[in-house]
DNA sequence: GACGAGTTGTAGAACGTTCTCCATATAACG
DNA sequence: CGTTATATGGAGAACGTTCTACAACTCGTC
């Protein structure tokens, strides 16, 4: 047990696995065996080994690792930072992450093709064990063209006849279906639906999900074959314009349901500013229950698709993936309703105003 | 310029720096040259090169060069992903580094400083080239033995005596002295600043710094030597209980400055669940600027210290501290005031109810 | 026309791991 | 006791860059 000084004569002071095999007095690659526990390895080794590794607090170079094998590290890639559901996906990554040895980088895209790639790229060359996609813009040819590289899981990413890669969603048809039969209960008829401008999202996209599964839900409560889905722009300004045009509709519908919290909590507040009293005047439901939504504020009822746990899911797959698995997978959670005062005044939470 | 096939029968189907080299027919020192754009490389060779990179598709492996030289990659380590105020931080930092070669990746700790540790050692042992730490937990002595390893730029992070790390810094003590100043225009007199619960946050943090603004923009106001400070503890069930508990006290200040837009706005929501009038029983004036407290249902007041800057900002110092400047540099930003309805109904938005 | 000063290109040793053999020691079996 | 399996440890070649030293070549200049 002396653990006076290192006998050789190095100058540099960085400690490598050289410097670990001479003071357990061991060879090289027996100390990189430990480290992957690998096989062949007798317990008397592991343990001078593992004490030397103490003893020195010695840091395997993440870099040598990437350039020979395993770096023990994953790539998430985000379409963007903002959207508050997107955090509750890290943490579910993070809390997965954490027990092992593996850890999460993050990119962030701005939803722009161009920088996607390139940390996609960025990512491979790190040699990093695999990556999971967070609403990636990308078309499936291309990811799976990457998905050959490196193993991938795409979250938020409607393509069930992927072979080069997993999916995990929530169930963006059923969410819909949901928040439909959610306002038919209530007892509303006139029922329209907010969804994105045109150009946004190809048909993998969640937002052509919520929209087949609006249209399904409509259709089934015998409310017209094609019931009406607006489509709202995303840029600010011209954003807004939409939705004060809808609001001051002659033939406003008597219920809405948004394709997302962001835009629901943005037409809540127009509506208070213009006069329109909601529920009474109009009932509204959003998607992805981010916590703003739960603000007494705010108090407006969401689908929650379960953010945490569609990143912990997307994360053990990945990881079963990099352990071998090679057959793709295709996993749906179920979304539910969280109901509030948008809906229905007997909500959950007190009288506004 | 015929690029028919490769001329050496590679079976590896990899690019990489010798590929390229044949291609061109230089060497492989002349293309990494060239790659670096270091000196002693003739026009010639290097459009030679270039084509060739060109051709291939080449994209050099960031392990390998992570391993030898420069990464080309900076760390950012957020404290906590679900703050809405660093996404921003984050837009900046990309804005800076999208025209240069060099590239983000983001690390989020949860405020747990066993994870920020670790995830600075990960960074350090990616050989990333330097990295920017988001109001980091850890105390200032750990930080400048980590700043001897790779350069360090804290954002968030008082400590203007620190000698081996920059800090980039909106003046939290100016702006919230600014927000007093607001309330005093206003003609409020009886202010208390709700500020985060005691175990939170040493000296350096952005906390205790508005604290000292509050105390002594409120004793330069002639009021009073040690103005009323309330503790909110940051854990859920407690953290509203002590909010209710202020907003029915008897000797409940009409003004009162919080310490962050979170807690600002729960207690907006709290104020109208137990019919306290915002801003006529009560005003209220928050701290980040948050999207949330933009929107027309919220409306609240906010000092605005704009991350996107400091992300800007800080990213510039990195990038000079890797190219070799030594002295330490302690940057400060003013932040400044947005007046919302939550400090007078003269704000800037329609009324509310 | 020899000699230094610059300029341009190359060879080859790092960098710190992993991983494929290979050598040895021990156990198992007839 | 030989033969064969099995378990354990080690040597040394990758991996794909960077970077130091140095060679070769071109100019002036004396």
């Amino acid at each position: 047990m002396s653990i006076e000084e290192k006998q050789k004569p190095q100058r540099n002071d960085r400690v490598t696995i050289r410097t670990v095999a001479t003071h357990a007095g061991v060879s090289v690659a027996a100390v990189s065996k430990v480290m992957r526990n690998a096989y062949g390895v007798s317990d008397a080794l592991r343990a001078r080994v593992t004490d030397a590794i103490e003893a020195l607090a010695y840091r395997p170079s993440r870099a040598a690792r990437g350039l020979r094998g395993r770096s023990f590290t994953i790539g998430v890639l985000l379409i963007d930072i903002r959207n508050p559901f997107l955090p509750e996906v890290i943490a579910g990554v993070n809390g997965v992450l954490a027990p092992s040895h593996y850890q999460a980088m993050i990119g962030v895209s701005d939803a722009r093709v161009q920088l996607e790639t390139s940390l996609i790229e960025s990512m491979i060359d790190y040699k990093m064990d695999g990556l999971i996609l967070v609403a990636p813009r990308l078309p499936s040819e291309i990811l799976a063209k990457f998905a050959v590289q490196i193993p991938i899981v795409a979250v938020g990413y409607h393509d069930a006849s992927a072979t080069a890669f997993d999916t995990v969603n929530a169930d963006d048809q059923r969410g819909a279906e949901i928040a439909v039969e959610a306002l038919l209960a209530c007892g509303y008829r006139d029922i329209e639906m907010l969804s994105l401008g045109e150009r946004q999202g190809h048909a993998v996209s969640v937002v052509r999900q919520r929209e087949i599964g609006f249209r399904r839900a409509m259709q089934r409560g015998g409310l017209g074959s094609s019931p009406a889905i607006s489509k709202i722009p995303i840029a600010s300004p011209k954003r807004e314009e939409a939705m004060r045009k809808f609001l001051s509709r002659k033939d406003r519908p008597r219920a809405v349901f948004c394709w997302s919290d962001l835009d629901a909590i943005t037409l809540l507040s127009l509506a208070m500013e213009m006069g329109v009293r909601v529920p009474e005047d109009l009932a509204v439901i959003g998607y992805d229950n981010s916590p703003t939504a739960a603000l007494g504020l705010v108090n407006l009822a969401s689908i929650d698709q379960s953010g945490r746990e569609l990143g912990q899911v997307a994360t053990r797959a990945l990881i079963s993936r990099i352990e071998g698995r090679t057959a793709s997978e295709h996993i749906f959670q179920i979304p539910s309703l969280v109901s509030r005062n948008s809906l229905t005044r007997s909500g959950n939470s007190t009288d506004r105003q």
